[in-house]
DNA sequence: TTGACTCAACATCCTTTGCTACAA
DNA sequence: TTGTAGGTTTCCATGTTGAGTCA
């Protein structure tokens, strides 16, 4: 007979097994929680009797569920239920909660929900009261209840999972590409729950770690991609790209500070191919004074390559002429949201804006009294949006997650509307790399 | 309870051009 | 003179969030 337990994250085992270590301290075998479902299983095939005394589960409350799938929803839970394990990618809009919501139904299991804001706290609150019909335990954004059914920020749960890591059977993670970096990886680790679901639009990540979800959540189970949904489920959609001349002035500064990049590379014999020599180049700028006016100068070329002064007349064209619709305008950096906003009237929002005001904003848009808004990348994710039928793209990241989401806002099924993107690019500059960067990597 | 503040954590951060193939 | 192996320092700036503290 093997005893094992939890305790503060780990699973403590007398017996040795896969994934476990033996611990002089403790006097026994350890490992981190995620692994019990393993060693479970193990001693069960090896037919040694197991006193498991592990989960101490929160009670299930009784749930009224009044669900009813798409298609390709109940295909994708279908995937999930074989295993009870994995990621399932579905585009913004494609309705993911509702099949958390059904695959909690199903299991009937305590279940713990994550989720990287206070705002998806709420939703999610809500969801689970309107469509399971009971009140679900909140933790983070000043609430700090635990109930069968809890939703708790990704920032609590990495504070909390050592008290609540066996309380739990069933762990939803919300925005999953949030959880292998190196912090909220550890909420994984530090779950006994056997069962897992991770649920996103955008599973790729841009230093690689996305490596780590068979291990802490399981692999891809299904995946759908925003063109295998458009038209049907969600708005058909065009993508535009229009390029722009920096003027005299600006491509001669853009020109300068380059040069400044430039000349300390060759001098060092450096490149700048990989994201490894950028690195390097900040390591440098740390003690070097030329590294870190090269870097400096980096950072000023960006801006005025990112925020040309082309882009505001092509965007003042752009305003007149879809006049009426409904506009969400995107720039990199928060200066160029709040120099758009003063120059064309039009409400901002950015990290800076007042939780209050920016509830005020964007129910303003949700009513029509607004029909453009500009912001920076505050509203790319975790916050829910009205639908626009146009994003206008003036600057960004050279993410594909990043252009995946922006798209995503403007997607929401409509009758007769079909959505579009435009891109504003600085052409023969860092902003065209960006843009190219963005948009050959997205699977759309 | 609210608001203003600080702090820690997370994310992005690289390729600027010559050539070819292909679609409009 | 040229080549290579071997550690180490989680970071120039900017944007964003949640949590905690204090008045």
């Amino acid at each position: 007979m093997v005893r094992i337990r939890y305790f503060k994250g780990l699973i403590l085992s007398d017996f040795s097994a896969p994934g476990l270590t033996w611990n002089d301290e403790l006097k026994c075998y350890i490992g981190p929680a995620m692994k019990y479902r393993d060693v479970l299983y193990y001693f069960k095939r090896s037919n040694v009797e197991v006193n498991d005394e592990v989960l101490e589960l929160l009670p299930f409350p009784i749930i009224t569920e009044k669900i009813r799938l798409r298609r390709y929803q109940e295909e994708a839970l279908g995937a999930w239920l074989r295993t009870k394990r994995g990621i399932i990618v579905i585009p913004t809009g494609g309705g993911k909660t509702v099949i958390a919501l059904k695959a909690i139904a199903l299991i009937k299991q305590s279940t713990l929900i994550v989720v990287p804001t206070i705002d998806l706290l709420q939703q999610w609150y809500e969801k689970v009261k309107d469509l399971l019909g009971v009140e679900a335990g909140r933790i983070g954004g000043g609430y700090d209840e635990l109930k069968g059914i809890t939703v708790i920020t990704y920032d609590s749960a990495y504070t909390q999972i050592e008290k609540i890591g066996n309380k739990f059977a069933f762990v939803i993670f919300d925005e999953v590409h949030h959880l292998p970096s190196e912090g909220y990886s550890m909420i994984a680790q530090g779950s006994a729950a056997p069962y897992r679901l991770g649920l996103t639009a955008t599973p790729e990540r841009s230093d690689g770690r996305d490596q780590l979800y068979p291990s802490l959540v399981g692999p891809i189970v299904y995946r759908v991609a925003i063109s295998d949904l458009a038209g049907k489920y969600l708005s058909d959609f065009t993508i535009k790209r229009i390029y722009v001349r920096l003027t005299e002035d600006e491509e001669k500064l853009y020109k300068h500070y380059r040069g400044i990049l430039r000349n300390f590379l060759v001098n060092h014999n450096l490149e700048l191919k990989s994201l490894e020599d950028f690195n390097r180049l900040v390591r440098l700028a740390i003690r070097d004074k030329e590294a870190r006016e090269a870097l400096l100068a980096w950072h000023e070329a960006l801006k005025i390559a990112v925020n040309s002064k082309a882009k505001i007349e092509k965007l003042k064209e752009l305003l007149k002429e879809l006049k009426g619709e409904k506009i969400i305008i995107f720039t990199r950096n928060t200066s160029m949201a709040y120099e758009i906003s003063k120059l064309f009237l039009i409400p901002a929002i950015t990290y800076k804006t007042p939780k209050q005001e920016r509830i005020e904003i964007l129910e303003k848009f949700r009513s029509g009294k607004y029909s453009v808004i500009v912001t920076s990348s505050v509203l790319d994710e975790g916050i829910d949006v009205p639908d626009a039928s146009i994003a206008i793209v003036l600057g960004g990241y050279g993410t594909p997650r990043q252009f995946i989401q922006r798209l995503g806002r403007i997607l929401r099924k409509k009758e007769n509307k079909s959505a579009r993107l435009i891109e504003i690019i600085s052409k023969g500059t860092s902003d065209y790399n960006l843009s190219r960067r963005r948009t050959q990597n997205a699977t759309l």
